[in-house]
Formats: C-alpha cells, structure tokens, sequence
DNA sequence: CATGTAAACTAACAATTGTTAGTTTGTTAA
DNA sequence: TTAACAAACTAACAATTGTTAGTTTACATG
C-alpha cells in the first residue's frame, strides 16, 4: 500500500462528482452513485454521513485550493500582467485536474448547507483579489483603461468555463492551450 | 385585453424560469412554482402539460431565437470583425431580455428529453457558423492566426455567461457594457 | 336565467427520494 | 482460533415527487 492511497470515501466522492458534472447534485440519487459504485446505496453509508457531506467535500476542497493559489500569487513579487498569467496557469492547472469538481463548483454551489457561507466568502475574496490585481495594473499604467468589472467578467467566465472544454480535446497540448489564453484574454487588455 | 397579452401559460413558463435560475430545474418542485403562482400545484395542469413542458419551452425558444439571430448576421454583408461584433450584440440583448430563460439554456439543456437532440443540433450549428466566421476572418487577414478553437471558446463561454452579470449590474449602462466588450473580446484577436 | 368555460380547488396515487437499523461476509491481527 | 473491523448486504421507513380525477367557483355570453 502506498503511503495515501485513496480512500473508500474519497473514491466515493470523486466518483460522485463525475455524475454531477453529468447531471447536477439534485438529479444525481444516491442509488445513481451506488450503482456506479458497484454496491447498494445503503452501503455508501458507510463511508460518507449524507448526500450533502459528499458535495460540500468536492466543493470545498476545490474552492479553498483556489484561494491557496490565490494567496501564492497575491505574494509574489510581479508585475500585474505577470500575475494575470500566473492566476490562467492556476485554472488551468485545476480544471485539468478536477474537471468534475470544476463542474461541480460552478453549477452546484447554491445546494450547499452549512457551508453555503464559507463559500460564497471565499468566492467574493477571490474575486476582490482579482479585481485588485487589475485596478493595480491600470494604475501602473500596464493594464488599459477599460471598466475593470468588465475585465474581470470577462476572463473570469472564461476561466472558470474552462472545465468544459479542457476534457474535450484529448489532444489538446495544455502548454499550447495557455499560452493561446494567454494571448487571447491579456492581448486585448495589455498596453 | 391589448392584442396579444400574457398568457397563463406563459406566465407560468416564466416564473418557472426564474426558479430553474436559482436552484435548476430538477431541484424546483411543482410545489414551489405553484407556491410562486399563489395557486396549488394541481392547479397548474390546467395550464401546462407536463413539467418537461415547462423546461422545453423555456429553452427551445431561446436557441431557437439565437439560431435566427445567427441567420441575420451570416447573410449580412460585412466583415469578420463586424460580424463578431453583432454576435456580441445579440448575446447582450438576448441575455438582458431573458437573463431566466439563458441561466436554464445553459445549466439545464441536458434535462431535455423528447427535445435533447433537437437542441443540441442547434447548439452544434451556431458553434459551426461562429467558427465559420472566425475561420473566414483569419483568412482575411482581419483576425490573428491564432487556434480558432481557442479564440471560440474564450469568446463564447463569455457571452454565454453574461447572463449572470447583466442583471446584477442595475445601474449597467447597456451600451457602455457591450461597447466595452466590443473592446476586451475584439482588440486582442483584431490585427 | 341558463350555459359554457377558464381556472382554481381537495384528495389521493404510485414512484422515488435520502436514510436508518440490523445483519452478514471476508480479511487482518493477536 | 478468536476477536476486531471494514464493508458489504436486506428490508424498511417517512417524506417528497409529479401527476390524475373529480369537483367547485367565478365570470362572461346567449
């Protein structure tokens, strides 16, 4: 056995956020995930506490990774356009990873519970984070002098869609990917 | 009675989009549109057949309406950059006429059933004709050679999720929204 | 007044939902 | 061998789901 194989539940979980992407939380039965399991759904009670458990894990885990992330960029040492591509390699790397939990934590946040809150204010601090690195960046004079909530709408959807597409292409050679992105969303918006 | 006015149906079909909006589709019960009616859920078949009803005629109507939107733009005779121009357009008068309607086209179309296919064949030929214009743009030399794929993606996943930002923003400026999105979506693929 | 119709109602249904209780099975460790 | 435990099982539950049947109400038209 290797040092952190994976565990029943976070087989379970990850599964689970396989049929999410497909369907969404609420259409997804607990005998859905069973059946893909292998075993009946009572069975999964074994490893998880409820349905809710399963998403706040997939969730959760994604968005605070999105903060870390967040935190090593904010520290870096950079100009604003540097960090803006440190923030594309940063989706990137997690859609490509966890392009089911990616699905999961744009489609499915509001069926949080308990911690509908604690996301939503990790949410809104990414984005604060975000639209600092732009307004920074036009008062240096690096970024062009457009609305920067546009700016933000604008890239921010296109990296958070990124799941989407990422798993479609087989093919597609990741590096290649981001460096187009790069160019597409910060050449329209450089000086 | 002005000539044509709501009709209970119709209003049924947008209240239930506003709902789909907020939780989707399959986690909004009948009770709950009934509820938003002010009327019992039993009370709703009068009007509507089905709840697959409901969600076939929020959705089908909006692709079909874009679908059209695209057959105006295709048979204009202008530019590439033009033409992506109107494609902006058309998204944000869509978006802001029916910003319920887009949240379900979006997060619900695989709720389909009976109409599955046929949405999908819509969605299929307005990407088609979309990267036809980028294709064509490039060849013009009016667009950067950079991966049409790419550039498609960004550009789309944008538009498609205005319908998010839009109704947000109250005191959005409509026309300085889609001017500067003219700019941030069009500047850095123009050459 | 009589009639037709739109639109609501009450009551109930069969199916599906997440979940619990209690039990069995197989493997590991003492 | 025995004890412990992880992980599966069967059976059932209470609640909720979309939907149907049959009835009542209100209003407009002849």
């Amino acid at each position: 056995m290797s040092p952190k194989s994976e565990t029943r539940k976070e087989e379970i979980v990850r599964v689970a956020a396989q049929l999410f992407k497909e369907k969404g939380y609420t259409a997804v039965t607990m005998r859905d995930l069973a059946a893909k399991m292998g075993i009946k759904a009572a069975s999964l009670y074994n490893h998880i506490t409820s349905k809710q458990d399963i998403l706040d894990a997939v969730i959760i885990s994604l968005a605070e990774a999105f903060t870390n992330g967040m935190q090593g960029i904010k520290s870096s040492n950079t100009n604003s356009i540097d960090k803006l591509k440190q923030i594309i390699q940063l989706h990137v790397t997690l859609s490509s990873q966890n392009s089911y939990g990616m699905a999961s934590l744009n489609n499915d946040w509001m069926h949080l519970e308990k911690r509908l809150d604690y996301y939503k204010t990790l949410r809104v601090e990414y984005e604060d984070d975000f639209r600092t690195i732009l307004v920074d960046g036009i008062a240096a004079g690096e970024i062009i002098e457009a609305n920067p909530e546009i700016m933000l709408f604008s890239i921010l959807t296109t990296l958070r869609s990124l799941y989407v597409w990422i798993p479609k292409k087989e093919d597609l050679n990741l590096e290649e990917f981001t460096t187009t992105l790069h160019h597409i969303l910060i050449e329209g918006i450089n000086k």
